[in-house]
DNA sequence: CATGAGATTTACATCGATGTAAATACGTCG
DNA sequence: CGACGTATTTACATCGATGTAAATCTCATG
């Protein structure tokens, strides 16, 4: 069990100096390819791999983003994290996943804590950041922003067009005839964030189509799991009987919605309508399936490594750039798809 | 936007050598009150972080261990991934999370590649990995084993009783007048693994009841997702009209199996009854509900970190061990509860 | 007041890789 | 053949933190 071979030991090996392993490491073009061959036999021989904290110490930099989502039980942000990884691979880099809990501590130290330390910027989904986070911070972390973007105006950010998917979303209810339609996680005051966007494109939808907006039918969450859906839907059916469909801010709010709907013996779609957000594979598979909001994952991806990459290489190349990503309306049993 | 304090200037600023900021850091005990506090004042006042890079390349800890998992959408792993952090922050570490993608490079990724040098040690959740990986990792990285042990003897592991635990929930279905119960995920041949014990535990309980075991009912996956379970359950019940109920390897597969069932026109738990295994959340929340094994996580975790950290500070301390942790069956509606 | 044990602090070297700048090798041309 | 420009290679310093061992300080005791 030999000690880990140093980029000396290398060196010694191939009968160079050890800049030269490095420059062979590093593709440094003025090698010649005898020595270059030679150090790469060396390398293989010794079974050598690079210690990044050597190099990280020197120049700074690991090859590694963070990805820090709130949580990885909700199966959006383990999908998109799927996704990131294979475009993160793609570009050379790895990726190192936090969870920030959905709290603010969390989303801080996604950019200055522990973990920050081992990487060249963050793709970070935040909930509870407030913009004077993303100001204040001292060592200029890249930063690109997920879905949320009112914690940033000055930030790059990669998203869908939250407003006009709600819209659609509610307009297609709307198409079937569904009069009291209610937001599972909707907000109405408060920070411009992905809740607050949703439910403006719900009112925009709601009143396009003649129908009065009522803060009744908006049902805030704590969190976007399915014991949260099932609790507020309950609550709801107790408050406004006379609802007939809810637009769901994600799938897993959707899925508990359609299980507390079922202990309410209305059947889906037959009375009721619901609509969730995200597409996850759950939605595809439940009974019944689920007719959700489906944003383009890997446009998301893609858009937001490179973004990211570009704002490690040239920290102050240009203007904060908004990426819209696609997204389209999935309809399927839910919906009577 | 100042450049970001070293302990030099830590040190500079409260009058004292940079060995005794890292002494204060470091809790060394020879500190006096008056310079701990002075050197504490001074890392407040300037916002002082240890750069980790450095640490490591000193000391050659980093102070964060590794959780690689097959793939973070299958719910018990993000679920798990959230009871591993909670117990490595208490322990003052980090957890770094990667994905192996359930093939044998990610996993040995996961011991010896660019990820693995993050890290002081890693908890495996392996699924392809040989006992011939482990037995060669040169660079001895500390490493826990979960669930699969088939892999490494020499290693440390956590799981549960696997055997016992299918054995117990094929016990449950017979007892409910089940007698042609087919195992979706199963595997009758081959290794150790997580799905042949569990296996055996079902043909134990099957051939106990007096009643043959056979390979006709024993359906294998690709992989755990709910995809693979509607896919699997579909050809089984061409293959086997005359089947009762389902042991799914996983709440996934039995997630999905229930969609099939529900297009294939059988009711569950009227026609048919269905367990899974792992406890996720969905589980709660499906119609019908979901009987399932629940392994406890939390001890899983537990168990697993504090195994791993004994293992970072002493590596040959003593022979490996073997955790089991608990489970239990949870009776819900799949299964009539 | 000198002495020595123990407490506290410090100088210096080092972990591994790479930037800088200088040294050496190679080729071409007059 | 010598000089000069370019290609290759190397010596050395450095990134930031900490182990080692030595220096200095404190204080009780003879």
């Amino acid at each position: 069990m030999a000690a880990r071979p140093r980029i000396k030991d290398v060196a010694e090996y191939a009968g160079v100096s050890p800049k030269t392993v490095s420059n062979v490491i590093n593709n440094f073009e003025h090698v010649s390819e005898r020595t270059r061959t030679a150090v790469q036999e060396a390398i293989d021989a010794l079974g050598y791999r690079v210690n990044i904290a050597g190099r990280q110490l020197r120049q700074g930099r690991t090859g590694v983003i963070t990805l820090a989502v709130p949580e990885l039980d909700v199966a959006y942000f383990a999908e998109l994290a799927k996704h990131v990884m294979a475009e993160a691979g793609r570009q050379g880099r790895t990726v190192l996943i936090h969870q920030t809990g959905a709290v603010r501590e969390g989303e801080l130290a996604a950019l200055h804590g522990f973990d920050a330390q081992f990487c060249d910027g963050v793709l970070l989904s935040p909930l509870s950041l407030l913009p004077r986070d993303l100001a204040t911070r001292d060592r200029r972390m890249p930063v690109v922003l997920l879905g949320e973007r009112s914690a940033g105006a000055g930030t790059d950010h990669v998203g869908i067009d939250n407003v006009r998917a709600a819209r659609e979303a509610t307009e297609h209810l709307l198409a079937r005839g569904r009069r009291r339609i209610a937001v599972v996680g909707g907000a109405v005051l408060g920070r411009q964030g992905t809740d607050r966007l949703r439910t403006d494109g719900y009112r925009e939808a709601v009143e396009a189509a003649g129908l009065p907006f009522s803060t009744d039918l908006v049902v805030p969450v704590d969190a976007y799991h399915w014991r949260d859906g099932a609790r507020a839907t309950a609550r709801l059916l107790e408050r406004e009987p006379a609802a007939d469909a809810l637009l769901c801010l994600n799938d897993h709010l959707a899925l508990g919605a359609l299980r507390a709907l079922h202990e309410h013996g209305r059947s889906v779609p037959g009375d009721f309508d619901v609509v969730g957000f995200d597409d996850i594979e759950a939605s595809r598979f439940s009974v019944p399936t689920l007719t959700t909001v489906a944003p383009d994952k890997q446009e998301i991806a893609r858009a937001a490594v490179s973004l990211l990459l570009r704002r490690i290489d040239e920290p102050d190349a240009d203007a904060p750039r908004d990426h819209v990503a696609g997204h389209r309306l999935v309809i399927r049993e839910s919906t009577g798809g």
